[in-house]
RNA sequence: GGGCGGUUAGCUCAGUUGGCUAGAGCGACUGGUUUACACCCAGUAGGUCACAGGUUCGAGUCCUGUACCGCCCA
């Protein structure tokens, strides 16, 4: 009979179909109002500038498959989607497009700049979301935020007021990380350090008034900040430079006298225990200036070249400054040495261009009264982390926590609602435009020029998706949501940020679990990135394998937690398995003249059932318990391989060939209860598999007659397991699940027997069993047709008393000795030679196991049953040694 | 400098509460056109679990140290 099915899969048809369809339908779409027990997942929004990469992929397929899980348990199971604005990457973006046409912003002006920027957004904003509708994203797409919309952009400036108020922000001069590139202020987890080779110069600052000889030795890594020295520090503890006592220095090139402080923060053996205060230009040396009331001398312009007070610099480039004035430097005599020093340094982390601390003022969110509470909320368990272990990274970072620079010097993104009268000086926050001073009425007022951080937008995500500070049903329902799941390279920036958050605006946790997945890297271990041009595109492999195969292929390589290595190869899993599943499908439907009406609650008459029947419902029930089990525990890879391991290695490997007999048979009534059983064990296995699997899922789930109209399986049940008494009453028990166990070793051992002698299944062998017991032999008699077809034997026979009359191969099983007859003379030699091999691994065996036992120890101090475990393999052990031994001893008689 | 993770078959990785006779996929090798599937089937080979100590009846698993690799923070 042919199949409905097509020979081949193709997954791009039915892929594209079937998304259309879902959205078609609206069924990726819950509310509140459908009531019941809420599950609900935010996405973690990527930049709209965004294109889908492997992180993203991993990332999102996780999330579609725990939504997709839980909507099948019943669950009102929504997935929010959206993106964020992504401040400075999308106005590079604009910005770079404008520079092909010869413009800047500033030609532009503020506001044709920003429309400029959204008419982008209309154009390819949707670039990523489309990407992630391939991949089979449930999200419920009709809730789609951008952090720029309306409603987001109120809950930004309610909530900067809302800290304004409580003077949790704040505007001051501090030293901040500043990218001279992007020409903006950064957070500190915005500029990214890496380990550089640069070099330590020693440069000799003269004593006043001292002769040419007196001079103070300072080591610094950044001599072009020499310009805006105003100290020299040394440790008062020190006693080298006690000498210095009421002694000025002078500074090399500008002449301008510096006064030498004396503060505990120095290392003595740090260089030469002196060092340069440059308060404009370093965090720690702004400290020193304010404990010291120096004045900071600023020396660089906003985009990194040398300002009017760095003289004969002026205007050159800060790294160019560096070379020029080592080299007068070096000229005047004043450099003692340079020696080589790696240090860590500051990167831009959207441009990579080094950071430049650079004192500026700025507008910060005070953290330490955010960060208590979340600190207690993860630490009393309101909020797991899952690995656990990034707990600890959290807890440190939140302990250590220090002011985050939210304004931006750039156009795009949330204006600072922040107003300041230029006639009495006045200061407000307000929501809107404003006309007048709210203090004096003049009409002489201006906006803060600055834009907020972009993270300062999706902090507030989990709630400000349901249109937080309005009161409405859906976050009533769905807030405090469920799950998070992101990479590690986030938790500051936004897990962190969003606990802080979701605690001080909506007082309550914003999740209750965070998952974070490992980094995706390619096969030598780096991570993937555009930039390094080994990124394998997700786009291609769905192009190539299908966005099921790409799915599945990740998340069964990817252990919780771990990083995954990735080429391309590896999603030939996912194919193939695919593969293998509709090719099963097939097989069915051409066995079957129609679908039997029982299939999803079959109730089965135990007499009817067979061992193999028994044996595939059994490992059925393990299946859905160790998914379940699995999932619960975001433990994805093991969950994959638990349906893949079944539905190939037990369904197709065994059932499927058991059943080839019987459909070939013309016992019609066993043909119905295969069918039953295989529709049952299959249809309930689609179901496990669809979180992973989504569209081949369906599409079988259809084609095969499951779905009941047009119902989707993803409003199908999750499969439940059969509870230990109902499995009794179908006589499904451990020692059953044993017998057939050991049936397919038996079968197996029989097939590398066969082997062995390079015989072909074609040849068809004859082969007899001996039955190890009473209880064996009648199992063994009733299945000798199924056996024989599973071994694809000539004939088997059963029987007790079997002797051989003449030499035959064998093999020892656990169900009893199997021997095999074959045409022609065997070389009685090679037999014995092949058996006393195995005769010797199984006393190598013995041994081990023995001394195990003769340990008193062992018996004494191991738990009971792990010692009858080592008894029982003795018992088996010897058993087998004997025969083996007996095998041998009549070949030698027949020699 | 501080913290975290890793080191298991040729490759990529699982191995959960110590009970292991250490698994999978890929690759290699030997065979295979019975109408589900060659993106497949049957079978084989391949391991001092990085190293050194320790705890334990028992260690891939726990502890200490060493080496190397990676990540995060300063």
């Amino acid at each position: 009979m042919m199949s409905k099915l097509d020979k081949t899969y193709d997954p791009k048809l039915v892929e594209d179909k079937w998304y259309g369809k879902w959205l078609e339908t609206g069924l990726f779409s819950r509310d509140a109002s459908r009531g019941g027990e809420p599950y609900c997942i935010v996405i973690p929004p990527p930049n709209v500038t965004g294109i889908l990469h492997m992180g993203h992929a991993l990332n999102n397929t996780i999330q579609d498959v725990l939504v997709r899980w839980r909507r099948m348990q019943g669950r009102n199971a929504v997935w929010v989607p959206g993106t964020d604005h992504a401040g400075i990457a999308t106005q590079n973006v604009v910005e770079r497009a404008l520079k092909k046409e010869g413009k800047t912003r500033d030609d532009l002006g503020r506001e044709a700049f920003i429309e400029r920027v959204w008419e982008w957004k209309q154009e390819y904003g949707s670039t990523i979301v489309n990407q992630l509708k391939k991949l089979g994203a449930a999200c419920d797409w009709s809730r789609e935020r951008f952090t720029m919309d309306e409603g987001l952009s109120n809950a930004v400036t309610e909530v900067f007021l809302r800290l304004y108020e409580k003077d949790l922000v704040y505007r001051g001069n501090y030293i901040i990380n500043w990218c001279p590139r992007c020409q903006t202020a950064l957070s500190d987890e915005e500029s990214e350090h890496q380990d550089m080779g640069g070099k330590l110069y020693y440069i000799r600052y003269p004593v006043t008034g001292g002769s040419r000889k007196d001079h103070v030795i300072v080591a610094t890594t950044r001599p072009e900040t020499l310009l805006g020295d105003v100290a020299v520090a040394v440790n008062p503890r020190d006693e080298r430079y006690k000498v210095l006592e009421g002694k000025t220095l002078r500074l090399p090139v500008l002449n301008r006298e510096l006064k030498v402080i004396r503060d505990d923060f120095v290392d003595p053996e740090f260089g030469t225990g002196a060092v340069k205060v440059t308060p404009a230009h370093d965090p720690n040396d702004f400290e020193m200036g304010i404990r010291h009331q120096l004045e900071p001398i600023n020396v660089m312009n906003d985009d990194g070249t040398m300002n009017e007070v760095a003289g004969p610099y002026e205007g050159m480039d800060r790294f160019a400054c560096r070379e020029a004035l080592v080299e007068n430097l070096k000229e005047a005599g004043l450099i003692e040495k340079i020696e080589d020093h790696d240090h860590a340094v500051g990167h831009c982390y959207r441009c990579h261009t080094m950071v430049e601390p650079r004192l500026s003022p700025q507008w910060f969110v005070k953290m330490k009264p955010l960060a208590r509470p979340a600190i207690d909320a993860v630490k009393s368990g309101r909020i797991r982390f899952v690995p656990e272990r990034w707990t600890k990274v959290y807890l440190d970072w939140m302990e250590n926590i220090r002011d985050w620079c939210i304004s931006r010097q750039i156009w795009w993104g949330h204006r600072i609602p922040v107003f300041y009268c230029d006639d009495c000086g006045h200061e407000w926050a307000a929501r809107g435009s404003q006309e007048v001073c709210a203090s004096c009425g003049s009409k002489n007022i201006r906006q803060d020029e600055d834009v907020l951080d972009t993270w300062f937008s999706s902090w507030l995500w989990p709630f400000s998706v349901f249109d937080w500070p309005e009161e409405t049903e859906d976050l009533k329902f769905y807030y405090p949501t469920n799950t998070l799941v992101t990479a590690s390279e986030i938790i500051f920036f936004w897990v962190a940020r969003m606990i802080m958050s979701g605690l001080e605006f909506m007082g309550d946790i914003p999740f209750s679990e965070v998952y974070i997945h490992g980094t995706v890297r390619d096969d030598t271990g780096l991570k993937m990135s555009k930039s390094l041009g080994n990124s394998i595109d997700p786009l291609t492999i769905i192009d190539e394998f299908s966005a099921d195969a790409l799915r599945f292929s990740l998340l069964i390589i990817t252990a919780t937690g771990t990083d995954v290595y990735l080429s391309s190869d590896k999603f030939e899993i996912g194919r193939n398995f695919g593969t293998k599943i509709w090719n099963a499908a097939r097989f069915m439907e051409m066995n079957a003249s129609e679908l039997p009406a029982d299939w999803e609650h079959p109730s089965f008459d135990p007499k009817t059932l067979t061992s193999d029947d028994k044996h595939i419902l059994a490992k059925l029930n393990d299946t859905i318990t160790a998914c379940e089990d699995n999932l619960e525990r975001f433990r994805f890879n093991d969950y994959a391989r638990a349906v893949y391991d079944f539905l190939w290695h037990q369904f197709c490997d065994w059932y499927v060939e058991y059943s080839k007999q019987i459909f070939q048979g013309d016992d019609e009534e066993r043909k119905r209860t295969v069918l039953t059983v295989m529709h049952h064990v299959f249809s309930t296995s689609l179901r496990l598999l669809h979180p992973l699997m989504p569209f081949i899922t369906e599409e079988l789930w259809h084609g095969m007659g499951y779905a009941s109209g047009e119902g989707s399986i993803l409003d199908a049940a999750w499969p439940g397991t059969g509870d230990d008494e109902m499995l009794e009453g179908l006589g499904i028990t451990a020692s059953l699940v044993n017998y057939v166990e050991a049936k397919h070793d038996m079968i197996r051992e029989s097939r590398t027997l066969r082997a062995d002698y390079g015989l072909l299944p074609k040849h068809n062998v004859e082969f007899t069993i001996k039955p190890a017991g009473e209880q064996h032999m009648k199992r063994l008699q009733k299945e000798t047709t199924s056996i024989c077809g599973l071994l694809r034997a000539g004939s088997i026979a059963v029987d007790r008393e079997f002797a051989p009359s003449k030499a035959m191969p064998s093999v020892i099983t656990r169900l009893g000795t199997v021997y095999m007859k074959i045409e022609g003379l065997i070389d009685i030699d090679s037999e014995i030679q092949r058996l006393e091999a195995q005769a010797e691994k199984v006393n190598e065996d013995l041994g081990r196991v023995t001394k195990k036992l003769e340990n008193m120890d062992f018996i004494n101090k191991a738990p009971k049953d792990v010692v009858a475990v080592q008894e029982n393999r003795k018992t088996e052990l010897i058993e087998k040694n004997d025969k083996l031994q007996k095998l041998i001893d009549t070949l030698s008689e027949m020699r």
